[in-house]
DNA sequence: GCTCATCATCAGGAGCGCTGATACTTGTGG
DNA sequence: CCACAAGTATCAGCGCTCCTGATGATGAGC
């Protein structure tokens, strides 16, 4: 039909369009049928046929229809080059704090326009939930994933003592030192429970002083002499020279940390760009235990 | 594949829209094989299939097509209702005044949202030509319509000569005293020529001292005394007691005034809806001459 | 391990839509 | 005034698309 008013005749429009003269004139009647009314006034003999009111109501809405449907083939190209579209992401603190950062970089520099979305928990099971129900693409577990997750293992956290020099000797901490310290904490999580269940194993029962969720907070509380913590390594500023790092002896169970997606659901070209950034990102800390 | 992700399973879908679940999955998978990429993960089994990212952008634009072929659908209903659309009209100056106020406001009652642009002119070749290539759908001409066009005769307009009541005697003007008189006059126009015309037809040289396209302007000339006019009565004020009107003896031919559109193209209904309210309105004008 | 629910695949058939020929309409030129 | 040109409408025929119904494959739950 816009080839007919581009045109201006049935025939030409059918030439433009590769049909026959007879087809375009079948089109124009079936659409008129269906709107129920003249789409176009044809003068009869060799005057071109004009646009009713109604046919310029009708044309302008197909256009608008031809554009909308070109939109989506663009979208999907795009979508397909990774140019758009959304990535939602699970993570917990250390992670967001010591390899997010350098990971969304990246996946920035390859996929510019594809928004990222984080969910920060400190609960595995939410994590875990979100990647099962859809909510998320990708997320990261302190644990191997289960049921319809799969995913890689990523790198090994061990958890560390985090003390002020002159608190500690300089070689790994006796599991004993920690049954009598004043220790700081997480709040309940995930990674709490993995802390203290870890040092239960040991036969020491910790006495919390204080408890936070915020990591940096537990290193100030650190540097302020108030005690010692049991961090995962990945959340402790290894720079700062007012606090050392200390291994536990005997040692405590590592955190293993995965980056997981459902198994059954395809993920997006941004997503699995990520997941290979993840692993070559992580190398070095899978290589220096 | 709307109908897939609202049921939430192939067969429900193919339930809802009437067919087989074999169909369904037979468009499914075209659609897939259009788009180059899986739109649904299924996870087989009695598991129900979920949108990949890919077949969330392809619903999401399908639903914004179905949405705008909603919106042509009603469109074309909010037409046919004479609810939307537009309508030009070419008019010129007396009709302007003396008609269209009553026949727009009529209209306006009955399609209170049809858009309606006057193009006025003093020539009715330009109205003519604009009816002729499709810029005006209707158009007022003082003369039958030729062509192209058809239309319908509204009513008679006839010639008649202003002036101040102590200017003239009570009968009807003798053309004569025309000749002398000093003219206040329109310019060049299709109207004029009419005046013009009809007064040589009676063998009188007007004599114009003063010319404007404002029949207004031409009133007011009359009332300060600086001569008589000829116009159209349609344009006269018939209620300002400060001028009278005659007829001129011998008569002056009659300006038929119509309503004129193309014949070959269709009307609005706005448009046809015009018509009869012009037809209706100038009654009285025909009954009385 | 069997059953159930689900989707994929396949062959067959109905219908839609295009082709090509023909008829109809109207302006143009001799 | 008639023949012609340029355009559209209509019709029969046919191919291709899409749906049906049956069958196979797959995975969860008992």
């Amino acid at each position: 039909m816009d080839a007919v008013v581009a045109t201006g005749t049935f025939g030409e429009a059918a030439k433009l369009l590769g049909f026959t003269q007879s087809a375009v004139s079948q089109q124009i009647a079936a659409l008129e049928r269906a709107v129920g009314g003249s789409l176009f006034d044809r003068p009869g003999g060799p005057r071109r046929p004009v646009l009713t009111p109604l046919g310029r109501i009708v044309a302008e809405h197909a256009h608008d229809l031809v554009d909308r449907a070109g939109g989506l083939t663009e979208d999907v190209r795009r979508f397909s080059a990774g140019l758009v579209g959304r990535l939602d992401i699970g993570t917990f603190q250390s992670v967001s704090t010591a390899v997010l950062p350098g990971l969304l970089g990246a996946l920035r520099l390859r996929f510019p326009h594809v928004e990222v979305r984080l969910t920060e928990d400190p609960e595995d099971a939410v994590l875990a939930r979100g990647v099962i129900d859809g909510r998320l693409d990708l997320t990261f577990l302190d644990g191997e994933p289960t049921a319809p997750m799969e995913g890689i293992e990523l790198f090994v956290d061990p958890f560390v003592v985090v003390a002020r020099p002159q608190d500690v000797g300089p070689g790994p901490v006796p599991a004993e030192l920690l049954a009598d310290a004043s220790l700081i904490g997480q709040t309940n999580s995930s990674c709490e429970r993995l802390i203290t269940g870890g040092l239960r194993s040991l036969g020491v029962e910790p006495r919390y002083i204080f408890r936070t969720n915020d990591n940096s907070a537990v290193s100030s509380m650190v540097r302020a002499g108030m005690g010692l913590a049991v961090m995962p390594r990945l959340a402790v500023d290894l720079e700062d020279p007012r606090t050392v790092v200390r291994s536990v002896e005997p040692a405590m169970p590592d955190r293993q940390i995965f980056l997981v997606w459902r198994s059954d659901r395809t993920l997006s070209p941004s997503a699995r760009y990520l997941v290979e950034l993840a692993v070559a990102q992580t190398a070095y800390l899978r290589e220096q235990p």
